[in-house]
DNA sequence: CCACATTTTTGAACATGTTCAGAAAGCTGG
DNA sequence: CCAGCTTTCTGAACATGTTCAAAAATGTGG
């Protein structure tokens, strides 16, 4: 039965984050950890290689969890600013427990080597998912946006998203209430920015930041 | 004679940076540092009060340079995309040697905490230099830059400037060939972007988009 | 030149992330 | 039920950033 191991690692993890969220990144070391869970600090490094994967624990959670109220919060709104908002509200929303330890976190996972990278291997998933909020973000809304932005946009959206995580992690207003001031009024900006694409003197920028886009992208 | 302190603390420096340059951060270790210099551990920590505080002295270094090199590399050059990617090429050349550093140096600067945080009051010096070479970047050029965006052009130039440093510091491609190609793609385009502001329609959104950024930056 | 104060230097000690050899517990085929 | 194998667990040991009490060197007023 694989259920007792599977409940010391939980157990692990979740007297981790417990921690995380209550007393900070640096405040929550290894040995306190494996104290506070009853196991022994070998026990736990033979669930998690290191701490940084305890992080890794954590940012998958919290993924997980904006997708849910995403997804919620998308139902009945059809406009891009308006499913733009949605999105970047509840990925501040789901992270606001652990914004003392944002900083922290955001050190770790900038790391290329570190699991918690959102561009690394090891969050290949978690970035999907987070992905596929943007795309389902862009794609559901009415009036549609232009077809050559289609593609592109989810993913340029989910990079705008990691500067907002960024503004957010070094937003000390009460409540970050700056972020949420950026998030409105960015949103409807964008959204208004991106039906310009039509004008033909702007269509022409477009269309070379979107090559641009393409072209660092696929390396070459 | 202050002269013999000073000579300490410029040796502990310049090993700690040459250090930096040849084995990385995490190689670099604060024992190593100490021993290659010829001083105590102790004596290492007198001149700066952590690790941490040796990266803020490369960064105060490498930002002097870019300073100078710039300047230089701006000297007849009058439209604002050559200018733009003047002091962009220049930014990332004295950044060069110490690509495999830039994760770490990153990681570290990040952090609020950090005398190294370029937004932090430690690096208030640093950041108003490289702050200046945007401003000169902007109002040398001619074309001229319409009025209502040269006032706040230069930090968000800046800005774009930290991000192209990320963009850098996670491009594996050889000689960072792909930040280059962003970087020439990017900066005419922007040149170009920014020309768009006298269009009826398009000068709204660039009110309403500096108007978003006075009124998250000066919080409210 | 001396007594005292200040600056500089030292190295041992501490906390923390991580590793590892081996003990304990659990499992499995006979 | 047992011998051997695998999984899980333990705690001591290690490397590294950092601190600190005390020693050494330097400077200073008389």
């Amino acid at each position: 039965m694989a259920a007792k191991s599977e409940q010391t690692r939980q157990l692990v993890a979740d007297v981790a984050l417990m921690m995380f969220r209550e007393i900070g990144f640096e405040k929550t070391t290894m040995r306190a950890i494996a104290q506070e869970a009853g196991v022994s600090v070998g026990n736990a490094y033979y669930y998690f290689a290191s701490k940084d994967e305890l992080v890794q624990e954590l940012y998958v959670q919290v993924q997980d969890e904006h997708a849910v109220v995403a997804a919620q919060a998308l139902e009945g709104v059809h406009d891009l600013a308006g499913r733009l908002k949605a999105v970047l509200h509840t990925g501040i929303d789901v992270m606001a427990p652990y914004h003392q330890f944002g900083a922290d976190f955001i050190a770790t996972a900038i790391r290329p080597s570190s699991p918690v990278n959102p561009f690394g291997e090891a969050s290949t998933a978690a970035r999907e998912a987070s992905l596929a909020i943007f795309r389902s973000a862009v794609e559901g809304s009415s009036p549609a946006v232009a077809k050559k932005l289609r593609g592109d946009l989810p993913e340029l959206l989910w990079l705008a998203y990691m500067g907002v995580a960024l503004f957010w992690v070094y937003d000390r207003s009460e409540g970050q209430r700056r972020t949420r001031k950026l998030i409105d009024g960015a949103a409807p900006l964008l959204a208004r920015g991106l039906s310009l694409a039509k004008i033909p003197g702007v269509s022409k920028v477009f269309d070379d930041v979107l090559g641009l886009v393409r072209s660092v992208k696929e390396d070459s």
